[in-house]
DNA sequence: CGCCTAGTTGAACTTGGTCAATCGGAGTGG
DNA sequence: CCACTCCGATTGACCAAGTTCAACTAGGCG
């Protein structure tokens, strides 16, 4: 790992890296991209749908998710984001983004500006597969969810969501003991996984009376992740991780 | 165009020049990329789930579709591909695909290997972005069909899917008088919008008696555009057409 | 202490699912 | 040409998951 193995970029390259094994020099080139790092206030989107914008989101630390809305003013969440995934990376290549980014609270991002990328994977042409991975792999997400939220029960639904965070934060080594932390409220939920919160207050209560999770304040503790995954019909083929686990 | 504007990549060439400008020599690259055509037969999938391609499928004639399965066998289908569309590129980049795709008979597929797509854009840097670009307009349309599926009643549903159709039809000239083809059974539709093909069928006739849409065989008649934009809640914008309509 | 947001609960209600039967049209073999 | 078959479309009756509305509770913070 490189020396500056704590700059901001770190969660990105540890995440690009383990599905992409790349050169020192590249993991160099990424640790150095300049970046703007931005500690996020309450309620402040960070990209709003219709926004032209010439940079992208790295996400630090905490959560951010995009968002879409209905015409009667039901919100969609489309996708979470955990450390070092880039939310809009698709800006770089479609001038007008049809989606809302926001932030959980507390978060903090780094913005790239495009032509900073560009330069990148111009001097670095693996890098490109990288990036073009990193959205592709996004896309395979949101097919996860079309079937989640498609075919599965919302007890189903719940167990799945919560599956696929604790894999995804595992891959950024944000879990020990099978718990984790997370900020967000019971309608943000709601909203992903297309319920409304009272139901979403109900199927949490029955994977707590079941034995399956556990939560203190905004910590999730996965008490029994084989039911879980069962539960859920959980299979982590899509998310494309190599191992699974950050060291 | 091109001379040879009858060769089986015409409409790719159409709609991927139709959204960022291509020069004669790209759009002739293209043209000549090596393809394998094949008409396929009913109820064989193109790509099985599990798969490493080494190849790409590129919609000729008819209509293909990814979808995947839930261990109780309960199907999602994840997007539907019109002549033109590349339903697998990911694949250029994932190893492992998690999606199958199939068919709606009668279609025509050609195949192209992925080393020759690779050639094609180490060769021409600017269709890296082309390609790159596909894949993100398709992973917008995952992204509106969560908020389709998740938020909107089964009314809605189905006539924002027929918006959708209809538009990215049209963008390939497949659309006359806002009649089109759609060789689709009931139960493929209501396994995209995620309801019952019961309900499907009511949804349907509903939209018949309100006059919005009128089918006579497997051709679909739109008799009130506007209605039916209104009631599916329907915003092109994330489609990332420039002008809607092929020439 | 009071306010505000998020979480929780109960009860009535509705959308859409399930089950089961029937219809209809296209292709097939006699 | 006709009977048979098969698949998709259609209909009706009943059922259940999840929504909606409304009230109430609990925790965090100025």
């Amino acid at each position: 790992m490189p020396a500056n193995s704590s700059s901001p970029g770190t969660f990105m390259v540890r995440k690009l890296s383990s599905i992409f094994s790349l050169s020192d020099e590249e993991k160099q080139a990424l640790h150095d991209l300049p970046m703007q790092v931005v500690p996020l206030e309450r309620d402040q989107d960070i990209v709003r749908a219709g926004d032209q914008p010439s940079q992208c989101c790295l996400v630090l630390e905490g959560f951010t998710y995009v968002y879409k809305l209905t015409l009667e003013g039901q919100r969609q969440i489309l996708a979470l984001h955990v450390p070092g995934d880039i939310p809009d990376l698709q800006s770089l290549h479609l001038k007008v983004v049809d989606i809302s980014l926001a932030p959980i609270f507390p978060c903090t991002v780094g913005f790239i500006q495009h032509e900073d990328l560009r330069r990148l994977y111009e001097r670095y042409p693996r890098l490109t597969a990288v990036l073009w991975r990193e959205t592709l792999v996004h896309a395979s997400i949101h097919r996860e969810w079309l079937l989640n939220n498609g075919q599965r029960a919302a007890y189903a639904r719940l167990a799945h969501l919560l599956c696929e965070l604790l894999m995804r934060l595992s891959a950024v080594g944000l879990v020990e003991n099978d718990t984790f932390h997370l900020p967000v409220t019971q309608s943000e939920l709601a909203d992903a996984t297309g319920i409304s919160s009272v139901h979403m207050n109900r199927v949490l209560q029955a994977l707590r009376a079941d034995g399956l999770i556990e939560t203190q304040g905004k910590q999730v503790h996965v008490l029994d992740l084989e039911k879980l995954k069962q539960a859920g019909g959980f299979d982590p083929l899509y998310l494309q991780l190599e191992d699974g686990v950050a060291t």
